[in-house]
DNA sequence: ATTTTATGATTCATATATGAAACAATAATC
DNA sequence: GATTATTGTTTCATATATGAATCATAAAAT
């Protein structure tokens, strides 16, 4: 058997991504759509969608996110045009940072 | 070469997402830290690192949201005590919903 | 200006997520 | 209660994301 690689996620991550996948599985079932149909329109299995639903943490992003929108969850509470003006802000905040980061010192902060 | 799967992403998923990984960057940057530091402390290599600050589709969720919580953006705009109060709540709506959805009609409806 | 460090970008091997299929269990409708 | 559709779960082949290594570029510090 090959090595496997033992990922390590903080509760704060598996919190956030089991809510996520909670509001997509309450949105889908409000909305009367099957798992199949969900399934379908996103272009993916049935199996994962379940995942997806569960706050499965090695599921593609992409993938989580295009299902969010199909039945209707925002994210960052916001619309498309919203998001768009949130993200031409961060890429103006972006241009006015340092290019890149220099430490004089290797050791990493553990406060936050 | 063997037939390849082409996903398909709206425009809401992609800005979504790039949106999230420009947060992380500039939440990194801020902070100080090098590309290589938060990739060592997430335990991934730097060049995934580059994919999620970029906004790449294809990287697992919980490594992007692992990567957020580092540099300290916060999902759903949620501490931990908040995010897992929405969690219960979100548990508790899917005990009142049906536990599956039956539809007479296939017809799927699009006007989200 | 020079030096040094960080970042961008590419390639490739491999660890692994996903799709497909099948079956069981459950819940909705009759 | 009987029927039927939906969901839960498992297994396995394979398409693919990731780690590692390398080099080039850029930018910060001296």
């Amino acid at each position: 058997m090959p090595k496997s690689i033992t990922r390590a996620y903080s509760r704060y991550t598996q919190t956030a991504s089991a809510l996520l996948g909670g509001l997509i599985r309450v949105a889908r079932i409000k909305r009367k759509y099957t798992a199949q149909e969900v399934a379908d329109r996103a272009g993916i299995s049935r199996g994962l969608l379940q995942r997806i639903e569960k706050g499965n943490l090695k599921c593609e992003i992409g993938m989580v996110f295009e299902v969010a929108a199909i039945v209707g969850v925002k994210l960052f509470d916001a619309d498309q045009s919203t998001l768009t003006k949130h993200l031409h802000r961060t890429e103006e905040k972006l241009e006015l940072l340092p290019k890149s980061v220099r430490n004089k010192s290797k050791v990493v902060r553990d406060d936050f």
